[in-house]
RNA sequence: GCGAUAGUAGCUCAGUUGGUUAGAGCACUGGUUUGUGGUACCAGGGGUCGCGGGUUCGAAUCCCGUCUUUCGCCCCA
């Protein structure tokens, strides 16, 4: 027997159907904010990825040569294939750029709860606006999706952050620009570490202070308000009169967008990456257990980094499948579909031939219909139309073949009701638009 | 890559100090039923007990290895 890979998934009907669910709903609310979707290769360049992430992301990559020699592997993120897509028709594109893509990403870590190495991310990028009410769309979007999925703010919440402020208030306390990129990678890893080992990262940034900066670390992280914030800046100057304008900026937009409720300020998301600029944010399920359902924010100079000559501004987030579906379904929100036509045929073997015509006029108008294969009984075509969960049986007998009529059995009164074949489509309609048929 | 946990039918699980032909429920298929359904009753199919080796007269059971699952570490784009 074969079985699926380390960390990849089966999709029989019934869990696809849920997957798809998702699906839909990430695709209808992207439409609903102006997102165009968009794709790309699953198989790129192993250098795009070298590239962006530096040479220690190749061990967690699937990749292999191709047979013309080249190192290829399967898309762990979609950023570095959207930039270049971005780059390629450079400024042609009328800004901003809303994009959205759905897709399957793969990544060769060991499988936990909430992370395979197959999963599919959705992901939404806006690209050529620097102003904030750009990232609050962006966050808009997010909350709408999980709103549409049956969430409310009970159900989960989102931790706002801000690059550009961690940066200044780090600068004020004398960390320099080269060893900006360790110090906030040790702020991240922070809260899933224990202190030793953040105030050892920290002494390695910044000999012999580290100590000292941990504790300065320590209390920033706590700030959890607008005043709190402005309280601790108030001694940078003008840089904090900017900064404090774009939080509430931000916030403000954010009420608009109806989000408010679920925001958090949270300055202890900093998250790993090197390139985000401004402001970012994680989702959490509300009790701040498992892993993150999405996280975002703004990389101004990634698509710069990457493609070598367009410099456009940009922010995204993404959501990933497999912990969302946790989250729903922990929540009951991810219901058992029933995959089941709207027709079943009930008919005598001299009917077999017409009403499989029937059914052809019925699929056709939009019902979908299924039929025994085999010859069997009335009792028993009743049964298996029962057990498929259809709504209606048509009922093909020698009476209404003579007559080119159909009898329509609503499977869910035991109500019937005999027509003729001619109108069947129109008749099924408007017993549908009545709530069935009754006696 | 490291540590722990588990693996018996499609699913959930029994299986005695090692002892005859490995079981149950659900699911599936067929029948009771050739014009009225999901119930009920009856029957059936389906297992190299994860895989490989070892101990033993005899292994689902004990030992070793290996693969896979789940959880944690590392990492988390």
């Amino acid at each position: 027997m074969f079985e699926t890979l380390p960390g990849f998934r089966d999709f029989p009907p019934e869990a696809c159907s849920r997957r798809n669910h998702l699906f839909r709903v990430f695709r209808t609310v992207a439409r609903a904010f102006d997102f165009k979707e968009y794709d790309a290769p699953i198989l790129e360049p192993l250098d795009l990825y070298v590239e962006k992430s530096g040479a220690e992301i190749v061990g967690q990559l699937f990749h292999f040569m191709d047979k013309g020699d080249r190192p290829v592997a399967l898309r762990p993120e979609l950023t570095p294939s959207l930039a270049r897509m971005v780059a390629a028709q450079g400024n042609s594109l009328p800004k901003p750029i809303k994009w959205f893509n759905l897709g399957e990403h793969f990544r060769y870590e060991r499988p936990q709860k909430g992370r395979g190495r197959s999963f599919y991310q959705f992901n939404a990028d806006l690209l050529g606006e620097i102003n904030v009410s750009a990232d609050a769309e962006l966050i808009g979007l997010l909350v709408a999706i999980f709103e549409t999925l049956g969430m409310s703010s009970n159900d989960f919440r989102i931790r706002l952050s801000d690059r550009a402020t961690w940066v200044s208030l780090l600068n004020g306390l004398g960390v320099s620009e080269q060893a900006l990129p360790a110090v906030l990678n040790a702020i991240d890893k922070s809260g899933r570490r224990k202190p030793e080992q953040t105030m050892e990262s920290l002494n390695e940034a910044i000999p012999d202070q580290g100590e000292s900066l941990w504790q300065e670390i320590q209390n920033i992280k706590k700030i959890d308000s607008l005043d709190a914030l402005a309280k601790r800046l108030g001694t940078l100057g003008s840089e904090a009169d900017a900064l404090i304008h774009q939080w509430e900026e931000m916030l403000s937009f954010l009420s608009a967008h109806g989000a408010k409720e679920y925001i958090s300020i949270d300055l202890s998301i900093v998250r790993g990456l090197a390139y985000y600029t401004g402001f970012v944010y994680e989702a959490f399920e509300a009790s701040g257990e498992g892993r993150a359902l999405a996280g975002g924010g703004r990389y101004d100079h990634l698509v710069q980094k990457l493609s070598g000559n367009v410099d456009i501004p940009a922010c995204g987030f993404a959501i990933g499948d497999m912990t969302l579906s946790d989250c729903l379904e922990s929540k009951g929100l991810l219901p058992n579909y029933v995959l089941a036509p709207d027709l079943y045929l009930v008919c005598g073997e001299e009917q077999k031939k017409s009403g499989i015509s029937l059914v052809s006029v019925a699929r056709k108008g939009g019902f979908s219909t299924s039929y025994s294969f085999k010859m069997v009984g009335f009792g028993k075509q009743f049964k298996e139309a029962g057990k498929s969960g259809a709504r209606y049986a048509l009922i093909l007998g020698t009476e209404e073949a003579d007559s080119k009529r159909v009898k329509v059995k609503d499977l869910r009164t035991g109500a019937e009701e005999v027509i003729s074949q001619n109108s069947l489509v129109e008749k099924l309609e408007e017993f549908d638009a009545t709530g069935g048929i009754t006696t």
